[in-house]
DNA sequence: GGATAAACGAGACGGTACGTCCCGTCTTGAG
DNA sequence: CTCAAGACGGGACGTACCGTCTCGTTTATCC
């Protein structure tokens, strides 16, 4: 294949008996593309075979479901979360609440809050995708875990606090939220981190919030 | 309405020009039987159709999607809920929690959770059912707002809270757990409730929890 | 792909699966059966496709219509007809229109008569298949145009007949029996051509008929 | 409605309302609007109920099918062919003839052709239509068995002509070419005449004619 | 004048078939 | 051996009409 002038895409050629990382690069990129175009739900394995110019059988081998691909792009998403600066653990949560909330949002170009929640929601037909997906969520928290780790250390936590519980805790507004759609601003994220810190009766509940 | 009881296979006969109610239950327990023999996901118009003896038209008419089908189950189940015993606000939001859980879990013969989260994934790219789902959470809520006003009223709560927030908070929790299939147990609802009223520094958070 | 210089234009670089004759034969086969289980009208591109072991898009893909289905059993059904025996116009004619008319009672074993007046029929609101089918009619009249073109030159017919009027006018009372059901008799075929090829005032005519 | 032996109520004699003529009117005019609009094959007893404001049960009590309707519309217009003068029998056929083509291309407003060979296409499956077809056709060509009966007469054809296969003879070339969409002008219509009176032989096939 | 009953418009009903779309598998020929 | 292309059997989609029915109203006679 020389240099001829294929103004659009460029035509991948077959290379045998090994798998083209080419097509692979392809896919998932075909998948964001028709993601911004026509949404998660309208996109089809064909439209995304077509848009990579990929054979279907190609996609079927490396991705059984839709899903599938999504969680691709969502695992190469994950490495732009930095680390946490580790002063305090309101700060590092906030910190740490905001990139994510940012990812999902699509600050990295890539509205990854949808695939994730599309994710979840597949994977309660699909055992082999929760699966998948409890691994690529235990491997992108671990900087949560580390975050709470380290404010036990420095006494902002009781000894002996339930990691596992404690991120839940944490996690389950922002996922909530996500779920219902209603993404929160970095104000938001703030006053979302002291409620989780103090509880219900500490307070921090009576700034005004948007009604569900 | 006399007596006579046909409990199984009654035959409907054709209603005429107005909207048949016989149809209507039938579509909704036709839904209910589907959704117990092979799942939310497998559930098809079609297949909903030919289980009420309806035409596929009759569906379509007064019910765009499937989902709307499952957000009228969900809302004959919420009569389910009875109203709280208005004592404190912890006993009164393990009350309400149970009974909510218990209804998502299905103790009232309906996995009612497994039509909620299907309904807010659909909801993701239907706005109509999107708002649909909303009006039926604030009304399905309302005692919760009550819950959380009396407490108000009685002290448990700094007075000038924000009740909308409060609710997301409360709710946020059951929500999350719900969407990843992981619905708590009785004694869990009593420590979830403990962590929402407190927080994390409250230190409830220390007992052993199942891992994510 | 090294030739860049191919004048036309020959950048197919992969073909795809072939058509399927097994498949189009199933069809065929499918839909004379179901010609002699329900007749013309009852048959819908549903039950060919099912009788057929079929898929539907396979069925559209090839025949836009079931009048094209039909048209295909027609154009295979032509070939019966074999070529005249060139001693006398009467003679020639008859045994033509003998077999003409034979194959459309269904004496090759399908009733091609019934699928060619359909074709008619639906071709008033096709465009299409009106053109199709004036394609078939052509390629069928040939052997009737070399019959009255040896005529002519035998001098059975004055030289300068019109050709295409002529076999307008040779076929216009079998089609117009075909049209309203009443198949001729081989022995009221001899009285059609004797008509046909003296006209009203020749006196063949006075012969009894059944009423219209 | 006269008297029958009902043992039980002798006379129970109200009648009830009456069959309304101004509906049947506009159910016509419907059919005829629609016929000019959207063609014969796209006519539908809902979109003729709603054009004219009719009731779909109002429209099945009167007509079983789409078919009957455009039957009674053939029957209110074959009145516009007025009597033969009666001279000649070449005269008269023309006459004759081009009243009928005139009427079947649509010279008195409606398009009676199109009725016509859709009516011949339904009764293929539908023997009561051809039944009141055939009661139609009957009354229409007395007219023609009156032209052929003075000719007869008149000493032009031989005595004892079978005067129905005459008849058959005279108009299958004009149904033929009703059938093939190709109505003839005043032209051809008396060079169609001229064949139908003088046979193949005569010569008067000669004239150039459109192609099949 | 009131009762009765047929016919009416409207349109919901249980159905069937439509033609389209996509699924996941299989076939073909190129590289 | 893998690839792009795409045909295949299959099945659900959402729509359009079918012919039947019920609803409540409007006639038109008859008592």
């Amino acid at each position: 294949m020389t240099a001829q002038v294929t103004p659009q895409q460029e035509t991948r050629t077959s290379v045998g008996a090994r798998r083209s990382e080419a097509t692979e690069a392809a896919v998932l990129e075909a998948f964001a593309t028709l993601l911004d175009e026509v949404g998660y739900a309208a996109i089809t394995m064909e439209a995304v075979a077509k848009q990579a110019r990929a054979g279907k059988a190609t996609l079927y081998r490396w991705w059984p479901t839709k899903a599938h691909i999504a969680l691709s792009l969502i695992s190469k998403a994950k490495v732009e979360i930095a680390p946490p600066a580790g002063v305090s653990l309101r700060d590092d949560l906030i910190d740490y609440l905001s990139r994510m909330i940012g990812l999902w949002r699509g600050d990295a170009g890539l509205p990854v809050g949808v695939l994730v929640r599309h994710c979840y929601a597949e994977a309660w037909s699909d055992p082999e995708l929760a699966e998948a997906l409890q691994a690529e969520r235990r491997e992108r928290w671990t900087m949560l875990n580390d975050i709470l780790q380290a404010a036990m250390a420095r006494g902002e936590l009781p000894t002996g606090t339930d990691l596992a519980r404690a991120k839940d805790f944490v996690m389950s507004w922002p996922i909530y939220l996500l779920m219902t759609d209603r993404l929160p601003s970095p104000e938001e994220i703030a006053r979302m981190v002291d409620d989780t810190l103090g509880g219900l009766r500490s307070g921090s509940s009576r700034h005004p919030s948007r009604d569900t």
